[in-house]
DNA sequence: GCCAACGTTGGC
DNA sequence: GCCAACGTTGGC
């Protein structure tokens, strides 16, 4: 069973992971590893190959939405959570019962211009959307379809 | 660097 | 189950 592509938004801290990291990568492809926030993977686990990413920097100058990606393998366990060197080490998680999940996506392209929280802001269109709501932090989050029409014209400008 | 907002932990 | 303490996120 298929179905239409759902939109969603992830944040990385560009000093950390940049789109051009992505770019950069075999096949423009990437885990994304790391979450540790019960929301964003269970938004995660509801990602299916195809849906659509708006690629965020996030503590970044300008913070902004900076490109697209979109899924291509779904939910399954981070592995970064096993390993006790690992930054994002968590115990309670073990391989029989994985706390946490990863999906991985690829680069569709990267915007001719950043598209600044700034120019986000009062945009009346994207008043709801979670990323400009005070004091969100949920790195992985859905996007409206309408949202996702705002911002992909806002970048072709 | 500051700090508000948030999620998690753990004592009770 | 409550809630204070703590650690983290992320804009500024």
């Amino acid at each position: 069973m298929s179905r239409k592509p759902c939109y969603w938004l992830m944040k990385s801290e560009p000093s950390a992971f940049s789109i051009d990291d992505l770019a950069r990568a075999p096949r423009h492809m990437t885990c994304w590893d790391g979450v540790r926030n019960y929301q964003a993977r269970n938004f995660m686990r509801e990602m299916r190959v195809g849906d659509q990413v708006l690629f965020y920097h996030s503590s970044a100058e300008p913070s902004a939405v900076v490109g697209v990606a979109e899924v291509v393998k779904e939910a399954y366990p981070d592995s970064t959570a096993f390993d006790p060197k690992d930054k994002h080490y968590d115990p309670s998680s073990n391989p029989a019962q994985p706390t946490w999940d990863m999906v991985d996506i690829r680069l569709v392209r990267k915007f001719h211009r950043p598209i600044a929280l700034d120019e986000l802001r009062g945009i009346p269109g994207l008043s709801q959307m979670e990323l400009l709501r005070k004091g969100s932090r949920l790195s992985v989050q859905p996007v409206r379809p309408s949202e996702w029409a705002i911002i992909l014209k806002l970048a072709a400008k």
